[in-house]
DNA sequence: GTATTATATATCAAAATGATATATCAAGCT
DNA sequence: AGCTTGATATATCATTTTGATATATAATAC
């Protein structure tokens, strides 16, 4: 059985358009794709080191001068790999919210409480709802760009899940307010 | 800084209604949790050791006529640790969809790999609400069950998200096939 | 009676998380 | 020029989670 680190799909994407430092990867990450995925740089150097010893990807710049500087791009080998998992049926779409676990217990603490959860949770989809929005602008410009067309599939389902959070929101805080000790 | 395990939390919600064993949460979890968080024995068993020497739960039950069968009960402390985490306002949510990942990168394979990907998705999603929907009917019967309201909460927002994810998809499949190569 | 599934605890390797260590470079300020 | 702060860049570590497997008994089905 191969590795089954998710973390060098994202390395092996991000390398399949541009050479780029772990630093660099960490930075793309925290980007647009952090909305549905993340990584570490204690998850990016080692596999970094990995992928290297497996040749599928190889290093193209080396700044020694001064402070270290290590470019990677992808081998031909390496976009075999990214292409064989695109063409994987198999994925593992996994959702952990905390928030909704605090809403699952929160009998215990009674409706003020959770009111309230929903209401820092609402905050924060506000908040992430408008940077997803700006993707989007800049992307809907060009979506006859196949990549532009692919980044944007993934922000509109940001944006969309995102609104019916909102939705969802006024919806809750209803409900606990229609039965409330408030 | 205190210990901080999520898993913890998860233990000491379901103890907070009723005695079970390790492998009784573990079903408790893979039932109506699942969709916004999960555990694994390995997970669990750790834990419960650790919560005990904490002395945040307490053995009730040891049978051990045959096959050895622990089960807990929260303590007050249990119970006090509980309530502090409901009342703290920060919450961590992350997704991890790979479905997405796969979209993110499509561009390298192409609109028929990246429409079959929303496919299976989209069927793994109808599957799902229908389940979701089932726990919702039982639960809207009650709602005046503290606890049933706050179950209900989490399996509307997984019903009103999915509803929302089957929308997208239907948009997705457009959008690819008005530019399609298909 | 025996094969299979469910119950039950436990452990382990692999992976992800989150924090920290170390050092250089760039920008702004006085 | 000297100083501080923040960004760049790699690396490692402890803790937690994941997923699989080991072990053994009880219950069910055929």
């Amino acid at each position: 059985m191969p590795r089954e680190k998710k973390i060098d799909m994202v390395i092996l994407g991000l390398l399949s358009h541009e050479p780029l430092t772990g630093y660099d990867m960490k930075k793309r990450i925290d980007g647009a794709i952090r909305f549905f995925w993340n990584g570490s740089f204690g998850n990016i150097y080692p596999s970094l080191k990995e992928l290297e010893n497996n040749g599928s990807i190889t290093r193209c710049e080396v700044t020694s001068d001064g402070r270290e500087k290590i470019s990677y791009k992808i081998t031909a080998s390496g976009k075999d790999e990214l292409r064989k998992w695109l063409r994987d049926e198999q994925a593992s779409n996994e959702l952990k919210y905390e928030t909704l676990l605090k809403l699952f217990f929160g009998g215990v603490e009674g409706k003020n409480v959770t009111y309230r959860n929903i209401e820092v949770f609402e905050n924060k989809v506000r908040g992430d709802l408008e940077v997803l929005r700006a993707y989007g602008k800049v992307l809907e410009k060009d979506l006859e760009n196949e990549d532009h067309l692919h980044y944007y599939l993934t922000v509109s389902f940001g944006i969309d899940s995102y609104e019916a959070y909102l939705k969802w929101c006024a919806k809750a805080k209803k409900l606990l307010n229609g039965r409330a000790q408030r």
